[in-house]
RNA sequence: GCUCCCGUAGCCCAAUUGGCAGAGGCGGGCGACUUAAAAUCGCCGAAGUCUGAGUUCGAAUCUCAGCGGGAGCACCA
């Protein structure tokens, strides 16, 4: 066999090779690179799609081949629709599971990743990815993660970047800490075991100086972006508003803030309960008597003996120690009892509570159980008004007679709704949005409390004890000074394995690397490398601003590329990133804006969340031995037929189950249209105008439902109109004018351009045996006929009340009155009426008649 | 426990967003071609839209209640 043997245009009278035209096209567009993307001249409009990168673990599998085919449908549509469209990909290559593998097999994690690397990437090539082969990126690359260290300059140089030691979520299995996001259910999201709280020094980044317009700007992606995945975002950062109260303490010369979404109900206020574990609880204990120290020193041992799982039990019963210390109500001067429980989080707020067991369930409960009192300030029964009424003393006696029926201890539950303040003193009578706003006037008035909001979100901490990721560019000298080291002396470059044990010990490998972390000053002064390396998120927050020149070795990435291409304007990923990576991704956005290097804020315009790819109703499991290899169906199917059974599979966010979906099915209906390609006996210059109108007019009805379905995402109703079309051609073909037909070489043109977004190398074929040397990958949509959309006749249908009784073929442009007419004399509705009365005709021209009768 | 999404032929899914329930595919059946099979081609069943009420001239589509499935949140003051 000779070279040229795989470049021979196949063969009309031949079969369909699947396999043999893969084969020559992805030899061809080796040579050509058809989707690069590089000429600066280029005045086309611009699209960037962009991919979620993959983690390059094995070969890629059954998900990625949908998530990839979306895209690059997408990509791939807008090209054809004139676009310069941006298309890049690259592998998130450091983390995790290239060190485990190097630990078991005694290699470099550099082996593994790389080889994974070449392996994706011929996968992808095979499943013919329009991507720009010539932007590929790897974070595991000095080149790249040289500027994860510039970034995290330019965060510590703004103060957001610090190092705080505190108590952190710590996996002891993988021997690393973890962010809150990567703590799933009180487990590690990585390799399930429980986690446990250690306190550590760590790096942190600021998001929570973001939080407001991390939630604020989420508004502005309703409708582009998921609402599922906005909700998820905005549960997480979990914005409260309310206020700040400072309570003065016995015996203590600060007060005691504590943070409350219901001021309104500050004078049902009857105790105070701060969280075991904060230095708050130590303190106050140790200021109190000998049996208290030691009663909160049990507890304590006893909350931190308890897991997250246990403690995050909503059904187990509420524990606490007095702790014989009292706060003074600011507003009444009532002094409250505190006590140290768990249900009070040190990390939330200001790690201590107001107690109002009328209003609050967790505080009820807690009241009851150790039999604290309980007062109604709000009266739940009462209507509610918004203006400020007047009260009058009738009013707050019968308050107090109506409230004398709310009884939260008597039924155990709490009384949360809105109603009428009672017990309250100047707050009687208001509602509860009247009283929010009124106490906060009293307490900022005394200067005893003010307006505030509290966040669920947290710093996000991101150094990790691993040999894989991106030093951090920190030095520390023997005082405890930390050095950023200059840019110029970038990239801090993680030292070779050799003679590292990268065994997981709870401390960094890097530290063991003497020589690596042994340094100086310019001054000479000796210091040593941080020996952390950061979050692999980090390395994702930014990478889709990379892509505009990864090659660029002076900057992290141009602005004014930036300008011209960002942000993206189609993600597409899995819906697993929901929180962490697209909260990340959106606040170094905002970070970078904020420096000045980018003009936008958002970095993702539109996000696409595909479904999984399930076998027999559950995820795909070596375990479950319920593993499709994608490998094997591209052997077996072809790529074209796997993309193609992805895209007629449902809508792209359900799941596919690999069992309900037929790729031989795809493969045949491939072959069909195939077939055609060759049967045509016009030419490309043939009239199209002489064509059959039955089948043009169904062609053009396709040309111009086709771009609003693709942008809708509704890749499977394409596919179903191009089946549709396909055997209606056959048709046309066999039983109708025949192959010669103009109409019949227009509607497998357009069936050959729009099968180019799902079965490119079936496409690329069917182009060229129609008589093209172009790449129908940018041959377009042509215009659909106006002509041929306006039907000459539509049928009406009449009904009598409701139910079908006759159809009437009409001119779509009848007048309201001529159709009623027709309609009332169809023979139909004649009989369906009978001798009774009509009394309403319902017109709809040229649709649809209704004539609803009585009697 | 709270919130959101979804229930349409045996199966996967459409339905111009309130106007004839069916486009497409899978599977199944029948037939043509074949010595036969595969492939190919042609033809054909099948549901009244999870249940119940309501709004409407008209409901798969809107409202309420329930059943079933999925997702998110859950001691966050």
């Amino acid at each position: 066999m000779t070279e040229h043997d795989s470049d021979t245009p196949t063969d009309e009278a031949a079969e369909y090779d699947i396999a043999r035209i893969q084969e020559r096209w992805m030899a061809r567009w080796e040579q050509t690179r058809p989707f690069a993307t590089d000429d600066p001249s280029d005045t086309r409009p611009r699209k960037y799609v962009l991919d979620m990168f993959p983690y390059p673990s094995g070969d890629l599998h059954m998900g990625h081949a949908e998530a990839y085919t979306f895209g690059d449908i997408i990509a791939r549509y807008w090209r054809q629709q004139g676009f310069n469209v941006l298309h890049p990909i690259g592998w998130d290559s450091f983390g995790l599971p290239a060190e485990n593998a190097a630990i078991k097999r005694g290699t470099d994690p550099r082996e593994w990743t790389y080889a994974n690397i070449d392996q994706q990437l011929a996968s992808m090539k095979r499943l013919a990815a329009s991507f720009d082969w010539d932007r590929v990126l790897r974070t595991s690359d000095p080149e790249y993660y040289t500027w994860n260290q510039w970034l995290f300059l330019k965060l510590y140089e703004k103060g957001l970047a610090y190092r705080k030691a505190s108590w952190v979520n710590w996996c002891p299995h993988d021997q690393t800490v973890l962010a809150n996001e990567q703590v799933v259910d009180g487990r590690c999201e990585r390799c399930d075991n429980l986690v446990t709280k250690k306190k550590l020094t760590q790096w942190y980044f600021k998001i929570t100086d973001y939080a407001d317009r991390l939630l604020d700007d989420l508004n502005q992606l309703e409708g582009s972006w998921p609402s599922k995945v906005i909700t998820m975002q905005r549960n997480w950062i979990g914005r409260s508003t309310g206020a700040d109260v400072d309570f003065v303490i016995e015996g203590r010369d600060e007060p005691v803030t504590v943070f409350t979404t219901r001021p309104d109900t500050l004078f049902g206020a009857t105790f105070m309960v701060v969280a075991p574990d904060s230095e708050l609880a130590a303190e106050l204990a140790a200021g109190s008597t000998p049996e208290v120290q030691q009663a909160f020193a049990g507890y304590l041992a006893e909350v931190q003996r308890s897991n997250e799982i246990e403690r995050q039990d909503t059904t187990r019963e509420k524990t606490g120690v007095f702790l014989d210390r009292f706060a003074i109500n600011p507003v009444n001067g009532e002094r409250l009892p505190i006590w140290a429980a768990d249900y009070v989080l040190a990390d939330y707020g200001h790690g201590a509570i107001m107690a109002v067991p009328a209003h609050d369930q967790r505080d009820l409960d807690f009241a009851l159980k150790f039999d604290l009192p309980v007062r109604v300030v709000v009266d739940t029964n009462a209507p509610v008004t918004g203006a400020l009424p007047v009260i009058t003393e009738e009013m707050l006696d019968a308050g107090a007679a109506e409230a004398a029926e709310l009884d939260p201890v008597g039924t155990g539950t709490a009384l949360s709704g809105d109603g009428r303040m009672i017990n309250s003193g100047p707050l009687d009578g208001l509602s509860k949005a009247n009283a929010i706003t009124r106490v906060i006037e009293l307490l900022e008035g005394a200067g005893t409390g003010r307006a505030a909001k509290t966040f669920r979100l947290r710093d996000w901490l991101i150094s990790r004890q691993r040999y894989w990721g991106t030093p951090i560019p920190i030095l520390h000298d023997a005082e405890g000074g930390e050095h950023p080291v200059p840019e110029d002396q970038l990239p801090v470059v993680l030292p070779p394995t050799d003679g590292l044990d990268l065994q997981p010990k709870g401390t960094s490998p890097l530290g063991a690397a003497v020589d690596w972390v042994s340094t100086t000053l310019p001054d000479g002064t000796p210091v040593t490398r941080d020996p952390d390396t950061m979050d692999t998120f980090v390395d994702s927050s930014w990478y889709f601003l990379r892509f505009l020149d990864p090659n660029d070795d002076t900057q992290a990435f141009d602005p004014a590329e930036a300008e011209k291409w960002a942000p993206v304007d189609q993600y597409v990923g899995g819906v697993t990133h929901a929180i962490l990576h697209l909260l990340y991704a959106r606040f170094i956005t905002k970070v970078l804006f904020d420096l000045g290097y980018l003009t936008f804020t958002e970095p993702f315009t539109a996000l696409l969340n595909q479904g999984m790819v399930i076998m027999n109703g559950s995820a795909m499991s070596k375990s479950r031995g319920n593993l499709v290899r994608l490998s094997d169906q591209l052997d077996e199917h072809g790529s074209d037929a796997v993309r193609l059974t992805m895209a007629f599979a449902g809508p792209p966010e359900d799941d596919i189950d690999w069992a309900d979906v037929s790729p031989t099915g795809s493969a045949k209906f491939l072959a069909r249209a195939w077939r055609i390609s060759g049967e045509v006996t016009s030419s490309p210059d043939v009239e199209w105008k002489t064509g059959d109108v039955a089948l043009r007019r169904q062609t053009h009805h396709l040309l111009a439902e086709a771009p609003g379905l693709v942008e809708a995402f509704k890749f499977n109703v394409v596919v179903a109109r191009l089946m549709e079309l396909v055997n209606a051609i056959r048709k046309t073909i066999d039983t109708g004018p025949g192959a010669g037909d103009a109409a019949v070489r227009e509607a497998i043109e357009v069936v050959a351009v729009l099968l180019s977004l799902f079965a490119p190398y079936t496409a690329a074929d069917m182009w060229e045996r129609l008589g093209y040397e172009s790449e129908v990958a940018f041959a377009g949509l042509r215009k659909p006929d106006a002509t041929l959309l306006v039907e000459d006749s539509v049928t009406a249908i009449v009904q009598v009340d409701g139910k079908v009784r006759d159809k009437l073929e009409v001119s779509p442009t009848i007048s309201a009155d001529e159709l009623e007419a027709l309609a009332r004399a169809t023979a139909g509705a004649v009989r369906a009426v009978g001798d009774r009365e009509i009394v309403n005709v319902i017109v709809r021209a040229p649709r649809l008649v209704n004539i609803a009768t009585r009697g």
